[in-house]
DNA sequence: TAGTGGTCTAGACCACTTA
DNA sequence: AAGTGGTCTAGACCACTAG
């Protein structure tokens, strides 16, 4: 939060920029722009003061308020258009974005751990041939994994691999590759890019004794395919969540307490 | 893309920046950068060139470079690290997004329609009240829509909203309001912000008939309240789409053909 | 201490829109 | 023609990291 210099206002005119605080001055700018906005002082369609006025006004350069008012096009809080001024977007359906942050905690959270149901090596049937890329019948390792946190499961995990003999399969690996490095994200994977979709199934019978769930009750499923860096597919696989354990929210504009 | 000023090169390096190019010389150095990523030329982990060194590179002033090098990071692409460098990220599950680009097609679409299936003033049950912040029991409007594409039922959307006696309801307003101008976002609405949910859930009998689907079967539950100016609660409602028509898909990294 | 990224200045020139 | 946003320069100073 940027700090103030004066006294506590409720009215956001007349904010300034404080230059020795450890928050830079774009920073404020868009702190400051932004609260206008949650507090309705600007609507949905308004223009902003043009960028010499704002200069003028915060006194500062013309390229940190440009950065300002980029940093809120991005997040898609503003619309520029040039030679016709900054306007305030109003809220569009379609512009939500929902992010994992939901799924994230279970698997940043230390009490989760992960079980190996099975490990084993199958050949490749018609699906999983088609998105390996491999042929029908080649060796692939399959492995289920049941994610859970004390006696409540959270998520089953089934995924199909390219059976690489180059590099040796150990059993710490299992449980490591591809879901640890894939969710924190710290050690960098051999993996160059993936795909991911999130659909909605009705939970079978094995799935719902492996979740302690009810067959026929509805869950989420989360698919995803890895590449490596030849652009060739590596890892196949979907995580089934129960529906009643799991939501994805996200939130257009903000309310007053926020900025 | 950019435009290439000398012959078509398999590799990045020795790529330069067109000054006579319609794209802005800092554009044209994300796509240089990204491109070198997606070519597997930087690696997950790597270090990026230092910022000077880039500057000399392509000719460019350290602003430009900077800019560059902000949008990458916002993207996610790298990381920065005053002091030692900027690097390029791993993938990491956790931060995929997903978007209602899905959705948005629907809406967009000319050939989607929008009937009311009934329009009516109820009393306000214990749910609806507490969503809608009113008191139980209170008159409030409830809303059945059904989209549909042809003779295609898409989505079943059901809403409350609050009764404002001082607006009157018009039978066209129905159709338009927070339903259109939501998803097209082009009008100012009178919306401050909203809250969305994602979640999953299976087709009861009544659904099953509207949508022509079969009970039983999973669909998505997009639920929503939309906030007025004064930051009260004006429209609770929950869109159901049966699960074989939509997925949400998302992207990690990027393959060479997308730079 | 040398090198890195982070911020910021005070302008300049351009393209575009509106009147 | 006047005003708007869009790009860019050529530096400056700072904070941080590493050898």
């Amino acid at each position: 939060m940027a700090k103030e210099t004066g006294r506590m206002s409720r009215t956001t005119i007349g904010e300034s920029i404080d230059r020795n605080s450890f928050e830079p001055a774009y920073i404020q700018l868009v702190y400051i722009l932004k609260k206008q906005v949650a507090s309705g002082e600007l609507r949905a369609g308004d223009r902003l003061p043009s960028e010499s006025q704002i200069c003028m006004q915060y006194k500062v350069s013309p390229m940190t308020v440009r950065r300002a008012i980029n940093i809120l096009s991005d997040q898609g809080v503003v619309d520029t258009a040039q030679g016709r001024g900054t306007f305030v977007k109003p809220l569009k359906l379609s512009t939500a974005s929902f992010h994992l942050m939901e799924l994230q905690e279970i698997f940043n959270n230390d009490r989760t751990n992960v079980s190996i149901l099975e490990a084993r090596i199958i050949s490749a049937d018609q699906k999983a041939a088609l998105k390996l890329k491999v042929p029908e019948g080649e060796r692939i390792i399959y492995i289920r994994r049941l994610l859970s946190r004390g006696d409540d499961p959270l998520l089953y995990h089934r995924e199909c691999l390219v059976y690489d003999p180059e590099r040796a399969v150990v059993e710490s690996e299992l449980e490591v590759t591809s879901l640890r490095c894939l969710f924190k994200g710290e050690e960098s994977s051999d993996f160059k890019y993936g795909e991911l979709s999130i659909e909605v199934t009705v939970i079978n019978r094995e799935e719902a004794e492996i979740l302690q769930a009810q067959e026929g009750s509805a869950a989420f499923n989360l698919e995803h395919i890895f590449y490596d860096y030849s652009e060739n597919p590596v890892s196949w696989g979907w995580f089934i969540c129960r529906g009643d354990k799991l939501r994805f929210t996200s939130t257009l504009g903000f309310r007053s307490k926020e900025v």
